[in-house]
DNA sequence: ACTGTTTAAATTGTATGCAATCTTGATGTC
DNA sequence: GACATCAAGATTGCATACAATTTAAACAGT
């Protein structure tokens, strides 16, 4: 828990909701798995990290339970979610669904702008993906699900792109958790694929590419069926 | 906000965590209409009417802002979400992508039982369509947008479930706000037809049909491009 | 040693108090 | 009369205090 850069890059949130400054540091080392699935996050604890009371620290993980990152137990407090195969294929089944819906909206509405950006964005991800070391390959687990988000923010449709916003960053917990090779190099270029077949305004194409891309994300985690359920559960690290 | 009912139904839930009990019941009173869009929620009367400190009633807000179903403005409090014309059409848009992948998995796994639940459920949203008065027409939509929930659950992903529990709440709201005729009659029998195409097995038809079903919910709105935008906003019910 | 019980510490759930902000209505000026 | 200014009231944002619950640790009995 002492891992946490305070994250003091938009000071605007900060000053207008300090909850919400909380839980996208909390979101952020969650994802980069800085905290590890099962940690216990005590209200008062994060409250002292940030300096702030426990009212506004539990508003943070409030929120962070919602969007299933974290998970409450009554009276025993929050955990960091620890993500079973089955929520795993959940999310991924879920994605499989919501964004070729995505593209499509993004082929219709997305500019020559956002295209260069998605360009830079993919640059960026290749930097890190001939880096070494762990905190190169978290910065890649972050940086491909932040092609996917570009891509919900350029459909124009706040509700998905909110479920997006969940949705990806489950999946970078999930990965971090079952993934076998880290992020798969094809995946990278399948980005540039179908960040072309957007441009070209091949929506079909660009949708089915998607579809098989969320397919490989999956195929590369390791989702065993686990032994004895109730033996696992009693292992976990609470 | 006198006409709220203590809605006890379950007090299980209500002792186990009382700031979702009144989520709920607010949730049912927003959907339902006793509350209309735009009404001031303040934590000192929801929490009075709940025999609840400000903290609980705050949690449960805060809640209800997640969900969309309430927007709350920093120093100036929690009011009933008013959804945009926009804003309705990407709740309808969100909902055709996610519903069709539904019925795809409630195919693989709807049992006898379940069907004999759901035509239960047919029968009772019938009644309410029968009937005259506000009330009836508020159970009407209560109840058909149970059907699509019943879906969700038999879908088995309990993600999706949770994104159909807000999408189809949003809607009623929004129904209500724009609804032309009510409920369409043939809406009725439109979720008839899905289930009988679900029985038999058929799924793709059966969610070709979902997708005109949605089509006509949303067909069925006066969505219409609003006068000037600082005017009509001017002129809402705060 | 092992197990069950009791007790103390720690943690969450809830209520409440105070400061900051917003709203409203009164007052004064033009 | 219209408009700006300002003060009182109300409401939210946040911190803190206390109660309820859980966790652990000490202890006693077998």
């Amino acid at each position: 828990m002492t891992l946490l850069e305070t994250n003091s890059s938009t000071i605007d949130a900060a000053v207008e909701d300090r909850s919400l400054a909380i839980r996208e540091s909390l979101r952020n080392a969650i994802i980069d798995r800085r905290l590890a699935p099962g940690t216990k996050l005590s209200e008062a604890e994060v409250g002292a990290l940030f300096d702030v009371s426990r009212t506004v620290a539990r508003a943070a993980l409030q929120m962070l339970t919602f969007e299933g990152l974290v998970k409450t137990e009554r009276n025993r407090g929050a955990f960091v979610s620890n993500p079973a195969p089955e929520e795993a294929r959940q999310i991924f089944a879920s994605r499989r669904l919501i964004e070729p819906g995505i593209i499509a909206a993004a082929v219709d509405r997305i500019t020559a702008e956002d295209i260069a950006r998605f360009r830079e964005q993919l640059l960026e991800e290749e930097r890190y993906m001939n880096e070494r070391g762990p905190a190169a390959r978290r910065a890649e687990i972050k940086a491909s699900g932040d092609f996917h988000l570009m891509l919900a923010s350029v459909a124009g449709n706040a509700i998905l792109q909110r479920f997006m916003d969940e949705l990806v960053a489950r999946s970078s917990l999930v990965i971090a958790l079952y993934g076998r090779t880290g992020v798969s190099s094809c995946g990278h270029s399948e980005h540039f694929a179908i960040l072309d077949l957007i441009e070209k305004g091949d929506a079909k194409r660009a949708a089915d590419l998607m579809l098989h891309h969320i397919d490989h994300i999956e195929a590369d985690l390791d989702l065993a069926p686990k032994q004895g359920v109730g033996l696992k559960d009693a292992l976990a690290v609470r």
